[in-house]
RNA sequence: GGUCCGGUAGCUCAGCUGGAUAGAGCACCAGCCUUCUAAGCUGGGGGUCAUUGGUUCGAAUCCAAUCCGGAUCACCA
């Protein structure tokens, strides 16, 4: 148990203790760490308690204090400021705190629980290749995942790739009339890059005929409509669906092309995926569902023949679930596919990160589920985040204007060659070394930015404005991880000592302020970490590092370690640096960030 | 119009289960490298926490209303 968590219950025991008769409710325990301007570790607040117990603030909390000094072995002494209790923890406490976490590879992590946990993240559709705002999706999924797995659950990386429909018979229709056979190879390009290229050559001709029609006198809507080439890709997708082996070929040789470019996009980014799912043999699933919800008497018929559900009662409209021709919509396909999971790996929980923008969409989904009694939708949590944005709107794919994923991880890892190279920190590095540094530097810089804000807030991004490299980022992380390195190079400690490795430690001494804040600091790490596995937010690892880098930055200035004052000084200094180290490392690696121990 | 999300320093964002004088980073100004990596540290200026009212010992945080911005309410996916 975390000490903070003991503070807790210690001042409930001693409460009980006190006022024996007071009903004093968990909630109203507030227990903070203490302000840096004060004295002590811990804060509990008083004033909760005033009414209830008709003391003054400053009565109580002298009982209070007294009592946790003389009947817990945590606290040394107290201080009371207008109804705050300030306790400090024995500096004994801090030691044995930092002798027993010092070497944990796992500190922070929580027991393996029973629950399985899918988390689908990025889902791409496969006629345009990734862009940044796949980005945010992507990192955010194996972020959560990761931490998801460290707080114990079983989780499933899923990847449900969106690989049919109009869209991707638009690139097919543009290629086909255009290309002259290009392939990635001869033209030189990334396959889903090339796809993406013809998806703009569709839609710049698209736009083309709509004017000629709008020209020639058509209105607007019916020139959309009838765009000959509008109608070719129509025609086209039925033939897909008719099973056209010629479509079929070119759909299977684009689709190809695309995932070629992905896995080269996926790889270079760290992300993996355990399970991966294609819309194409999973959009027909949703229809059984379907039936079944018929027979039960949950969804009804119109006369065309369509299925709709009734969700007035849920403050809602009717919705669409099978069109009159019997064929399926998107809302039927996700249903057939929740299912399919479901029965695939016996989830507990399903995560779906898709943006904001579907919210509605996935809160029919569950409500469909639930009326229709199929277990699968208890489990199923939309992890929402906003759209990352242009200052001038935002990103459209048809119109190019999206910034690109891959150009964007090439763009930060040059910025972290020039940043190096301006800094002077080339020396010492063999060619190797350095494009695999900036590759580290660069992308983690890249993760951090889109990590680091709560996920439910859109972003606007400038690409204008580079992703700067200072300040709160990952460079700053990264580096305070170096110094500690250097520092351990140094005194010839390694990365993760051995649990005996300072077992000659004795604490005579008191700990210094920024000592003291750097302890602080890492006993809240399994707080936070819960915190962001609750939550499902990253962002709340990336303050938390960075603040830890920075309390280490200073305490870095103030203390040196090779030249302590004495051995004792040094060794408690050192376990407190390979414990930030430890701690930087495991928090980052969640998030797919590595920090180097040179830069 | 209904529903949902957001509005905190010039900019980007923390803080939101009510708690001490509202915090970071960037940008700006002034200092700090014969000492473990200056991609760093120290200090400074910069705020009507959108507005109004309410609840409370105490409100950026909770409630209500209003204003502004966004998303969504398809037989598209």
């Amino acid at each position: 148990m975390t000490l903070f968590a003991q503070t807790r219950l210690a001042v409930a025991a001693a409460l009980k203790a006190l006022y024996p008769d007071a009903e004093i409710k968990d909630t109203m325990i507030s227990v903070n760490l203490t302000k840096p301007e004060f004295t002590g570790d811990y804060t509990v607040v008083l004033f909760p308690f005033v009414k209830l117990l008709r003391m003054k603030p400053d009565a109580l909390g002298v009982q209070l204090g007294d009592y946790l000094v003389a009947n817990t072995d945590l606290f040394s002494s107290y201080a009371i400021v207008s109804g705050f209790l300030n306790m400090a923890v024995k500096d004994s406490v801090w030691g044995s705190f930092l002798l027993n976490n010092f070497s944990n590879a796992h500190y922070g992590e929580q027991v393996k629980k029973d629950n399985r946990v899918m988390v689908e993240y990025s889902s791409p559709n496969t006629n345009k290749p990734l862009h940044f705002g796949h980005m945010r999706n992507i990192f955010l999924g194996a972020a959560v995942s990761q931490i998801l797995k460290a707080t114990g659950n079983e989780v499933v990386k899923a990847n449900l790739i969106n690989d049919r429909g109009i869209h991707i018979c638009k690139s097919m229709i543009a290629w086909e009339k255009l290309g002259n056979n290009a392939t990635p190879e001869s033209a030189g390009m990334k396959g889903d890059h090339l796809v993406g290229h013809y998806y703009v050559k569709f839609n710049d001709l698209y736009k083309a005929q709509v004017a000629e029609l709008i020209a020639a006198g058509k209105d607007e809507k019916a020139a959309e409509k009838e765009a000959p080439i509008m109608l070719e890709a129509q025609e086209m997708l039925r033939k897909w669906e008719a099973g056209d082996p010629a479509v079929y070929l070119l759909w299977q040789t684009m689709n190809g092309w695309v995932y070629e470019g992905f896995d080269v996009s996926y790889k270079k980014m760290g992300i993996t995926f355990d399970k991966t799912y294609h819309e194409s043999e999973t959009y027909l699933l949703g229809k059984a569902l379907v039936q079944s919800g018929l027979e039960k008497g949950v969804l009804f018929k119109k006369e065309d023949g369509s299925v709709w559900i009734d969700l007035k009662d849920e403050g809602l409209d009717e919705k669409l679930l099978l069109r009159g021709d019997g064929t399926s919509v998107y809302i039927t396909q996700d249903l057939g596919t929740a299912k399919l999971k479901y029965d695939d790996f016996k989830l507990d929980q399903s995560i779906y990160v898709i943006a904001d923008e579907q919210n509605y969409h996935m809160q029919v989904l569950k409500l469909i589920l639930k009326k229709m009694g199929e277990p699968c939708g208890d489990g199923i949590h939309h992890l929402s985040y906003g759209m990352v944005e242009l200052p001038s709107g935002r990103m459209k794919s048809r119109e190019g204007t999206v910034v690109d994923a891959d150009d964007m991880v090439e763009e930060m890892i040059t910025l972290s060659r020039e940043q190096a190279e301006q800094n002077g920190k080339t020396a010492g590095f063999t060619e190797e070394e350095l494009g695999k540094l900036y590759d580290t530097v660069g992308l983690g810089a890249l993760k951090f930015y889109l990590l680091r804000v709560d996920p439910k807030k859109k972003m606007i991004f400038d690409p204008k404005e580079s992703i700067d490299l200072h300040g709160f980022t990952a460079t700053f992380i990264q580096y305070a991880h170096t110094r500690i390195c250097s520092i351990l190079r140094k005194e010839n400690v390694p990365l993760m000592p051995s649990v005996s490795h300072f077992q000659a430690f004795e604490l005579t001494e008191e700990i210094a302020p920024l000592e003291k804040a750097m302890i602080l600091h890492l006993e809240q790490y399994p707080t936070v970490l819960a915190a962001a596995a609750d939550e499902y937010n990253p962002s709340e690892l990336c303050i938390y590092a960075f603040q830890l880098s920075q309390t280490f930055n200073s305490f870095y200035d103030v203390h040196s370690i090779s030249k302590a004052e004495n051995e004792e000084k040094k060794q408690l200094r050192l376990m407190i640096v390979v414990m930030a180290a430890s701690v930087l490392r495991h928090s980052m690696n969640l998030l797919g960030i590595t920090l180097p121990e040179k830069m």
